[in-house]
DNA sequence: CCGGGAACGTCTACATTGTAGATATTAGGC
DNA sequence: GCCTAATATCTACAATGTAGACGTTCCCGG
């Protein structure tokens, strides 16, 4: 076996030196260092120093920073695994809901990237692995009797507002849930009474957040509305 | 000549030479800088030079690049008014809405601070301006007879649809209405027809979206949605 | 009138960034 | 062995944010 891939040991510690490297090897570096120390972290020097790599390799792997982010964004999203051929069409989409929170939990240093990249990319011309989700949820609800057009406005309230969700969650998401309280009535503190009577009086609810079931009850009131709005299959159970 | 810098004459060129310089001043330069070429284009240097100043003079307006970002997205968001004692929560909340709406494609490049900027800033360290329409909206729901933390809740669920609504519909949204529809049929062309059927069919609808609609039934379905399952006050007509 | 202090403005300098382009190194085919 | 093409690395450059030193202007109490 001549082939140039030599697993002989992985990147633990400083050895590791010349291991082919890939797009997918290269991606996953990026997505570390992000998840790790954050966007600005990810820089062409900082990843070719965690790859052992000369920066100017990485060239090779994507054409320049912003493809880079792009990519990184793509993995990401490439985390979520949606089943297209669940009949239970609300239940699937309760599922991703979730499951796309949870993975904006475990790389909250990407969400940035995950809502604004998009933006600058028309949509036909966004990476294969963005534009999936669409496709298999479209799949989704045109197989559970939806015509094509109302599928889409499903899909469009459906996202905006789980993408809306995650955003506000990560808002007020602050790392040590004892500090969270504390660093909020601290904040909070700061504001004038006579302009944010209502905010100051909230500090308890707003310290003991509970993004899941927050974002169960948008989704059940998302799903009835919809049902009602768009004389959609009304399909329970079985 | 002594002094190498006169204000006697205006400059040549582009006047307005020597006023003085104040916050507004220059957030409004740089706002307009946004605006007119993008978000990277907001440097420094430009600002600095769009102003006839010195670069190293806008630290005494904004204590670093960050900051002047923040002062931009606080600039933008003091467009939009909420009158906090309209006695028709709905019909205020729609209108807001669709402020924000306008607000957005007003100042598209702005967006991405607008929806990134607070994930860097604990609630209750923002800038002032910011959480203004979030007091406001809660005193407007408890005039309204909800209760303190379920006034949360429909703010929660009402801004996270708002904003998602208005990441989606900026996704979609290109300069050209007629290129549009080129656009996007090349775009999607692109995409391999086995794996992306639906989204290929869906080129015509995609290519007349139309936001303000879609943003009208969302908040209907969310309103309605929300009147069920909190119990609240169903003002209708006064 | 002055003269001193504070606010304001400008210049230079430096570390860091993305990335073009030249150069060195390696792999495979004869 | 050598020749060509791919690949890896180095050097270089323009642009960025911003610290710190230096000038200039303004105001206010004597």
């Amino acid at each position: 076996m001549t082939t140039p891939q030599q697993p002989a040991g992985d990147d633990a510690g400083s050895g590791a030196r010349k291991n082919r490297l890939s797009r997918e090897v290269v991606l996953a570096a990026a997505l570390k260092l992000v998840d790790d120390e954050g966007l600005e972290a990810l820089t062409m020097r900082r990843l070719g120093q965690a790859l052992h790599r000369d920066p100017m390799g990485l060239y090779r792997y994507a054409a320049n920073r912003a493809a880079l982010l792009d990519g990184v964004t793509e993995l990401v999203l490439d985390e979520l695994a949606i089943f297209g051929d669940d009949p239970d069409w609300q239940g699937q989409l309760r599922r991703i809901a979730h499951d796309l929170r949870l993975l904006a939990l475990r790389h909250p240093n990407v969400v940035p990237l995950l809502v604004t990249r998009p933006l600058s990319t028309p949509l036909g011309l966004r990476p294969l692995g963005t534009l999936r989700p669409l496709e298999q949820i479209l799949g989704l609800l045109i197989d559970a009797g939806f015509a094509a057009s109302d599928a889409l406005h499903v899909y469009r309230a459906y996202y905006g507002f789980l993408y809306g969700h995650i955003l506000n969650e990560l808002q007020e998401f602050i790392v040590d849930p004892d500090e969270n309280e504390a660093l909020l009535r601290l904040g909070l503190h700061r504001l004038p009474s006579k302009e944010f009577p209502r905010l100051r009086a909230l500090a308890h609810q707003l310290a003991d957040y509970d993004g899941a079931t927050e974002l169960d009850e948008g989704i059940t009131i998302l799903l009835s509305g919809l049902s009602a709005h768009l004389a959609a299959p009304l399909i329970k159970s079985g």
